[in-house]
RNA sequence: GGAGGAUUGCCCGAGCGGCUAAAGGGGGCAGACUGUAAAUCUGCUGGCGAGAGCCUACGGUGGUUCGAAUCCACCAUCCUCCA
């Protein structure tokens, strides 16, 4: 009935891809506009190697919720099977196998954070599978037969995936990667069938993979004639696949990979406001593509928003919205709160106005240490106990030497000169305990000073 | 099985008895300029030390030498050629 209501949802939905830059590859367009059209059903499979996604899955998450919004029924694949035997696509070198208990924590992992993204109730709700299921138990000669038998290894040894392995020696690829095309075009057949999913999306990557797919579900199950109409024939239409360009940033560099690690999706792993900031931190001419790719916003606002931050750069209106889009996506309306307040005390006020409470809390996600009182006495308030150790900016002495010669280091706002071995005011700390240091302009770091128990204080 | 060659700091790569904490490049960090952008320019990029300086480091273990990343022996790993 809702789908009713908006019918143009499904008939734009794939002009409404193509212009965000989502697709990049298509089986069959006139099967996939027919099938949007009507309303059906695409699933996307995430691999269970972390126990959250990343920023870069954020794009696959996104166009998953794009076909809910648009009447279609959305599969989530988690590969708690395939995950066990490895992609060989895009991977350079044989995966190490990881044990099945990690690999089951790792998809609850990830369906927390699918469930944040989809509605798993309503006319259209989303599905949750996973691989494990079916391919578990599944017996090796039954596999054989019957779906090892559709694959031609001539054909098989021509994918990218598989033949730059082939033709490195030194990596070479095991029979297991070898496989693995054809348990994710099992992972295509058993939804075709058994779920009515009529295509599989995924990252450019794995177009081997979902041809593949598309190639068997074609073999083995009767499909619908692409002229014939509803009446009378299956319900399901012809089998397709969709890629979309993987992220990348304008340099060529994998998105969501920085040098301090992973953009993690989990607030655990990556806070809010690293995430805001990751955004924030966006380049020009990045923010497009990631408006487009990363945000639901509707397309003639951000056609509005691309407007003014070609005419004006410097405002950051591209950057800003892009941040506060995908933190709210990810972490909603209180990570996008509590991301907005730490950027404004760490960029444009001193943190000295904050007292030391507030502070923990708006830096809850920075990395902090506490120096106990007894070291702060008995180094006589050296500056070195807030600048170097485990939990503060710098490794060593020598680091941290350079780094203030340099002019690098601020404390609570201030710019410091003095030495490693000279005492620290206390009136340059809030409450005389606590330090917002930053290093630079991308690193900050809250230090505080831990009260003196009775008997020190005595 | 035989004959050669290789192994250097985060990565690539020069050095082939002292002038080597080790050229050069990349990457990273920082400074300047800016807009928490890009580009550019500059500095830094093993540890301890205020400093002189000391320590640790050129696949591993021993050795030669006043002195070794550099020479020798053995071991390990990789590559090439011949069986």
């Amino acid at each position: 009935m809702i789908a009713a209501l908006k019918p143009a949802g499904g008939a734009g939905l794939l002009d409404d891809l193509r212009w965000r830059g989502l697709v990049h590859q298509c089986t069959d367009e006139a099967i996939a506009g027919r099938a949007f059209a009507e309303g059906s059903s695409a699933y996307i499979g995430f691999d269970p190697t972390a126990p959250s996604l990343h920023i870069g899955s954020l794009q696959q998450i996104l166009l998953l919720r794009r076909l809910q919004d648009a009447g279609q029924r959305p599969i989530a694949l988690i590969g708690g099977g395939t995950g066990m035997i490895g992609d060989p696509s895009g991977k350079s070198a044989e995966r190490t196998l990881q044990g099945l208990d990690t690999i089951a924590g790792h998809a609850d992992g990830i369906r927390t954070q699918l469930e944040r993204f989809l509605a798993f109730e309503g006319p259209h709700a989303a599905r949750l599978c996973n691989n494990f299921d079916w391919l578990s138990d599944m017996s090796l000669i039954a596999f054989l037969r019957d779906i090892g038998k559709h694959f031609s290894v001539n054909a098989m040894v021509q994918r990218d995936s598989v033949r730059a392995r082939l033709q490195e020696r030194e990596h070479g690829i095991s029979y297991t990667e070898f496989s693995y095309m054809l348990l994710q075009a099992y992972d295509f057949l058993i939804l075709y069938r058994d779920f009515g999913c009529q295509a599989q999306l995924g990252g450019s990557d794995q177009w081997g993979n979902i041809v593949s797919g598309v190639d068997l579900v074609r073999r083995l199950v009767p499909t619908r004639a692409a002229d014939e109409t509803r009446a009378g024939a299956p319900a399901l239409g012809p089998p397709f696949g969709l890629t979309s360009p993987l992220l990348t940033t304008r340099s060529g560099a994998k998105f969501g990979k920085t040098e301090q690690g992973t953009i993690w999706l989990d607030a655990g792993r990556t806070s809010p406001f690293a995430l805001y900031q990751f955004c924030l931190a966006s380049d020009d001419a990045d923010v497009p593509a990631l408006l487009r790719r990363l945000t639901l916003l509707p397309r003639d606002e951000i056609e509005a928003l691309e407007a003014r931050h070609m005419a004006e750069p410097s405002a950051r209106v591209g950057q800003r919205a892009l941040a506060t889009a995908v933190v709210e996506l990810c972490h909603g309306q209180g990570g996008v709160r509590a991301a907005e307040r730490a950027t404004t005390v760490l960029f444009t006020g001193d943190p000295g106005d904050a007292d030391l409470g507030e502070l923990q809390e708006i830096f809850a996600d920075v990395p902090s240490h506490v120096v106990s009182a007894a070291d702060w006495q008995a180094e006589a308030s050296a500056l070195r106990l807030l600048l170097v150790g485990e939990g503060r900016p710098f490794a060593s002495n020598g680091e941290a030497k350079r780094k203030l010669q340099e002019g690098a280091v601020r404390l609570n706002g201030q710019k410091v000169t003095a030495t490693l071995n000279d005492p620290v005011p206390s009136e340059s700390l809030i409450d005389g305990r606590a330090a917002v240091i930053r290093i630079g302009r991308k690193q900050t770091w809250l230090v505080c000073v831990a009260a003196p128990t009775e008997e020190e204080a005595g």
